[in-house]
DNA sequence: GGTAAAGTTGAGTGGATTACTCGGCAATAC
DNA sequence: GTATTGCCGAGTAATCCACTCAACTTTACC
């Protein structure tokens, strides 16, 4: 899973998306405008969201883009996934940089590490986005799942 | 925390040193040629590693590089950290992608997902590391903590 | 003390990737 | 038929990353 500022853009317009969700077509113009991207940018990524399912466009004037299915069953990950190729973080999928023909000694961390963000972010619907961003304007922050979790080990300080 | 070829070079050139352990210092120049990692290259990654204090270093013939501290004490994170500058994955710290002054919706998320990586990378010790690759050198495989987890939703698929 | 083996350092570079632009076309409401 | 919106593919500027190079320092050994 690769991440990109072009995986958080498309997130991004998701959530202005999602929060316009049954008040008809949104267009891009408005979404470049409210989330200062650009609007040249957004037609790209939205035409591989498109590809995916994950929005419907409506062409012509009054035209715009809807959500392509429900927001509960819509994960982060895949919105990432449609936009940026997969390319997974091993990048030693069999090849060179691996130990002469063998993976290389990392490659079952790098693996497990990719799992494991997959999974959570696999996780997040865009529901829950916009649910977190709709109470946060009105004040009261209910905030994502940031529970502080395991934590085995905490000698590293970022 | 980044993840690049860089930290991967990183914690691959120290499993290594960690494999040779107790052997004396141990040269760039082996490394380089058992990890396939330019010379020059590793020079750079050991330069932060040894100003950390995650390797000590002899100079002089017969000297090299060794274990600054203790495998079980050192964590894949600490060594991403010392090659690669922080530079949180949320790219946006406050920053102009945010929107207007505030934090950007999806920013929670991000700053969410990045502590999920640190914590795991942070949990996984050089130890672990070495003592994997020993168990897969003399045939048996014991594997990484590759445990399937959780996963709340999984109907996306890399 | 000379020589060679190693680490130390900082500047530089080529290629890849990324984020983004541009221009023109296509559909459709009015 | 015209304005508004989406659709698309080629192109590009800049950034970044992996890596190189060259010169220096330290020290074991003869």
């Amino acid at each position: 899973m690769r991440l990109t500022t072009k995986g958080r853009f498309a997130v991004t317009a998701m959530v202005d998306l999602g929060l316009r969700h049954g008040g008809g077509p949104v267009t891009l113009a408005e979404i470049s405008e409210r989330q200062k991207i650009s609007l040249s940018y957004l037609e790209q990524l939205f035409g591989k969201l498109r590809r995916k399912q994950i929005v419907d466009s409506v062409r012509g004037p009054g035209g715009g883009y809807l959500l392509g299915k429900d927001m509960r069953a819509l994960s982060v990950a895949e919105i990432i996934l449609a936009v940026d190729e997969p390319l997974d973080a091993t990048q030693c999928g069999g090849k060179e940089n691996c130990h002469d023909e063998q993976k290389c000694i990392t490659h079952d961390l790098w693996a497990s590490l990719n799992q494991r963000i997959f999974e959570y972010l696999g996780s997040v619907t865009l529901q829950q986005l916009v649910d977190t961003q709709r109470a946060k304007e009105s004040g009261i922050s209910p905030m994502l799942d940031m529970r502080p979790s395991v934590s085995k080990r905490a000698t590293v300080v970022a």
